[in-house]
DNA sequence: AGCACGCCGACT
DNA sequence: GTCGGCGTGCTC
């Protein structure tokens, strides 16, 4: 008793802490053990209910602010990792969580490593005194038992362990609350907690060399003296295993040497960062005039700047990133490199690989949670290094940021909308940047317009006064090469000279000279939503998701297996049933991709050209991208027909022809930014012809050849695409010249969506009228509550879908929508949506 | 998310 | 009368 007085009188001290924990927000507080030394950002174990959670330390508590709480602290259990937050990186943690109104720990979880903050897991297993002897003794009562309880119990004597995560099970069996509770209460299975713990650095035994010259006449045996040298001829430095291989010889050997401190055996931690293939060493080249220009304003930036960099197709953006970049290596610095996807740039990763070798590393979510986390910490080290990444690697805790890189800066897919925060790669960037008080180079060939009027649009030089804006351009193509000469074609004339093909005649005429010349094309198609769908051929129905408003998307499996259906919003799958479900017809069939019926069209109009398709059907596997990108440059195919992804990172010299083969899907798409959209993806298409030393052409099919856009990207014409874009931007007050704000909100229940986004449209529409804006109703560029309106895919995952949009003109203050929530019945999700790109 | 508590229907 | 369904509310 007297003992915990003297405790509770020394210092005794508390924390405020994060949970993650899914539906929690607040801040908790835990006591501090005796000897436990936590400061603020670290991240620890806590007690919570009944699990074992991971939770980040807000700030400290005094014994006097304690006292005055009126329940029980319980201890935090361990610290599971110290000092990864510098005070910068929590502000601008806490900066996105303000600006994207969402919770700080949720933000928290889409910048660290999964897997840091590990918590606890329920586990079920079979009781060990249950095996099958007893079961079958109880074989009786099994017949008693739910078919939710047989299948679990099923699932379980089948695994070799027995034992599966609880929310495993849940996923696999349906009803599978009921049937495990029947399960515990016969006592034959057990559920359990067991910790996941943060992925830890792998250890491996490794040799080095203590002195750097080996002694000649010291006490060593011939061989001892061999091995020495011969280490010291691989680097003075290696893995135990290795150097037993290469040094031929033993670990008892090895020992000895160590033993007389000649070498030493420790345990290190082996970073599993990836396999890098080979690639062969780079040189810098010989820039162009307008790339040293640019360079040399680059590398002559001291703090935080904003450069866009405007180059054309082919104009050499990378290699002027790559030199750049060399400058802040130099300076001891690291580089921070953000593209769309990083599987569809092989080339650049080999790029950067090749000029900066073991100096490169990359991160993005298709890395092993491993893989990850190593490199995520390695980063902490502090060594100058590139970091290649998708969106969130924005969030990678590199100090000493010498420069951060948005490459492609247009590409929506640096816009996050799924889980919350739905951030924008290039808004953080700019925070980012801001705080390492370092450049931040936003590269593209087709700059987002709200990024060109940024820079460019003398209006907002006031807006911006203080911060240094650039604009670079590199108007040229390398080696003056000149950009492809686009070829409008007017389908509708297509159809009245009889020619039905999809293929126009220039597009057949030209695939066909091509061909005479050895020399490769791309076909571009546009798929509008998900068209691999599968529907009766007799009474024509379509294959739908039960839970969703979508059809089922084909998917055929790599090794002959049956085919399956899948849906792409909610992850339902089911077998492709043999006989149509409405009229039992067996003729149900896949209705073929885009780029399935275009190759189907090709091969039989051009029997003698070679195809690759080159879509999300061909390209799902680890590696399958990059294998037939490697496929088509060795020239084992004419012809690479594909959707959106031909527009990203390829850069093959012998391309000469691209086909866009119908323009208009891209032009018509139901958002306030689809000509924005349309001219980036028409222009970066066009951009992979011509690259080499042959001329490239391009072929543009459509509909509506009149149409601004398209002939902007005829004329390779930016500043006419923005001319145009910004008329109409300006007049209905969308960015960048006003605001929106999406509230996405989600139901079970169909009325419940409805009434609560009717009710949340009517506080955001009184909202406004308290500010006076109601009589400004009728201005289109002025404040305005935009539905509820039923979402594009009305139902996914059995949940209903309805839209608020929010638009507000830029001079005024987005309010705090968290608040809506609390009006919300708890069967409503709400989703903000800050500078939504996607509205559906 | 997970677990406990608590209130209504079909069984011993 | 109880067992067991799952709705609701809390976790320092």
């Amino acid at each position: 008793m007297s003992q915990s007085e003297n405790s509770e009188l020394s210092a005794f001290e508390g924390v405020e802490v994060l949970v993650d924990c899914p539906g929690i927000q607040g801040l908790y507080t835990y006591r501090i053990p005796k000897d436990f030394n936590v400061t603020p950002g670290d991240i620890v174990s806590v007690p919570f209910g009944g699990r074992q959670l991971g939770a980040i330390v807000i700030r400290l508590m005094s014994i006097v602010s304690m006292s005055t709480l009126n329940y029980t602290l319980r201890d935090i259990d361990s610290i599971v990792s110290q000092g990864f937050f510098s005070k910068d990186y929590w502000k601008l943690l806490e900066r996105v969580a303000n600006y994207y109104q969402t919770s700080l720990i949720q933000v928290i979880r889409t910048a660290l490593p999964p897997g840091l903050l590990g918590r606890s897991q329920r586990r079920i297993r079979l009781r060990r005194s249950v095996d099958a002897t007893a079961l079958s003794s109880a074989s009786d009562s099994l017949d008693l038992l739910k078919p939710s309880a047989q299948a679990l119990l099923n699932a379980l004597s089948q695994s070799s362990q027995g034992d599966y995560t609880w929310r495993y099970l849940k996923r696999q069996h349906k009803q599978a609350t009921a049937g495990l509770d029947q399960l515990l209460s016969k006592g034959w299975v057990e559920s359990y907690l067991a910790m996941v713990t943060p992925p830890k650095p792998q250890q491996r035994q490794a040799v080095s060399l203590t002195a750097s010259s080996i002694p000649e006449s010291a006490a060593l045996t011939n061989r001892q003296q061999e091995i020495l040298v011969t280490l010291q001829r691989c680097g003075g430095d290696l893995w135990l295993s290795d150097a037993l291989q290469r040094l031929r010889t033993t670990s008892a050997t090895l020992q000895r040497l160590a033993a007389k401190g000649y070498v030493i055996i420790e345990a290190r931690e082996r970073l599993r960062l990836g396999g890098h293939s080979p690639v062969l060493a780079d040189q810098p080249k010989p820039l162009t005039p307008d790339q040293s220009r640019v360079l040399s304003v680059m590398t002559g930036l001291t703090g935080y700047a904003q450069v866009l960099l405007h180059g054309v197709t082919g104009s050499g953006k990378t290699e002027v990133y790559l030199q750049a970049i060399v400058r802040w290596l130099q300076a001891g610095k690291s580089v921070l490199v953000l593209v769309p996807e990083i599987g569809l740039t092989p080339q650049l990763t080999d790029r950067f690989r090749a000029r900066f070798g073991e100096q490169v590393c990359v991160y993005h979510s298709n890395l092993s949670d491993g893989e990850r986390y190593d490199t995520w910490r390695q980063m902490l080290n502090g060594q100058p290094q590139v970091v290649i990444g998708t969106r969130s690697a924005i969030f990678l805790p590199l100090p000493h940021l010498g420069m951060i890189v948005l490459d492609e800066e247009h590409d929506s897919s640096f816009k996050q909308d799924q889980p919350a925060p739905c951030y924008h790669t290039r808004t953080v960037a700019r925070w980012r940047a801001e705080m390492a008080d370092c450049p931040l180079v936003l590269g593209s060939a087709t700059p987002a317009l709200s990024t060109w009027v940024e820079v460019k649009d003398p209006n907002n030089i006031e807006t911006f006064h203080g911060t240094s804006l650039y604009y670079l351009g590199l108007p040229n193509r390398v080696h003056q090469r000149p950009l492809p000469p686009v070829k409008v074609v007017d389908m509708r004339l297509e159809l009245q000279a009889g020619n039905r093909s999809v293929f126009s005649r220039p597009l057949q005429m030209a695939l066909e000279q091509m061909q005479t010349k050895g020399e490769q094309g791309l076909l571009f198609i546009h798929r509008r939503g998900h068209s691999r769908f599968v529907s009766c051929r007799s009474c024509g129905h379509v294959m739908d998701c039960p839970d969703c408003d979508v059809s089922l998307a084909y998917h055929q499996p790599q090794n002959e297996g049956p085919a399956h259906l899948r849906c792409h919003y909610c992850g339902y799958g089911q077998r492709h049933p043999d006989e149509c479900p409405n009229c039992k017809s067996p003729y149900l069939k896949y209705f073929g991709s885009g780029t399935q019926r275009i190759v189907h069209e090709l091969q039989s109009q051009f029997p003698g050209l070679r195809c690759l398709r080159f879509d999300s059907d061909t390209t799902r596997a680890k590696g399958a991208h990059r294998a037939l990108l490697e496929r088509f440059a060795a020239g084992e195919a004419d012809v690479l027909v594909g959707t959106q992804m031909l527009t990203k990172g390829i850069d093959l010299p012998q391309i000469t022809v691209v086909g866009v083969v119908a323009a208009d899907g891209l032009l018509h798409m139901p958002d306030y930014w689809s000509g924005e959209r349309a001219f980036q993806t028409l222009t970066q298409v066009a951009g992979r012809a011509g690259r080499g030393e042959r001329p490239g052409q391009v072929i543009l099919q459509t509909y509506t050849p009149e149409h601004p856009v398209i002939g902007a990207a005829k004329s390779h014409n930016y500043q006419a695409f923005i001319d145009y874009e910004i008329e109409h931007r300006q007049l209905l007050g969308y960015p960048p010249y006003g605001r929106l704000v999406l509230l996405r909100l989600t139901s079970p229940t169909e009325v419940e969506v409805e009434v609560a986004a009717q009710r949340c449209a009517e506080q955001l529409q009184a909202w406004l009228t308290s500010f006076g804006h109601a009589e400004l109703a009728d201005d289109w560029a002025g404040p305005s509550v935009l539905g509820p309106t039923p979402a594009p895919v009305f139902r996914v995952a059995k949940r209903y879908r309805w839209h608020v949009l929010l638009k507000l003109p830029l001079a005024m203050v987005v309010p705090d929508l968290t608040y809506l929530r609390s009006h919300l019945p708890k069967s409503v999700r709400l989703t903000i949506d800050i500078d939504p790109l996607n509205l559906s």
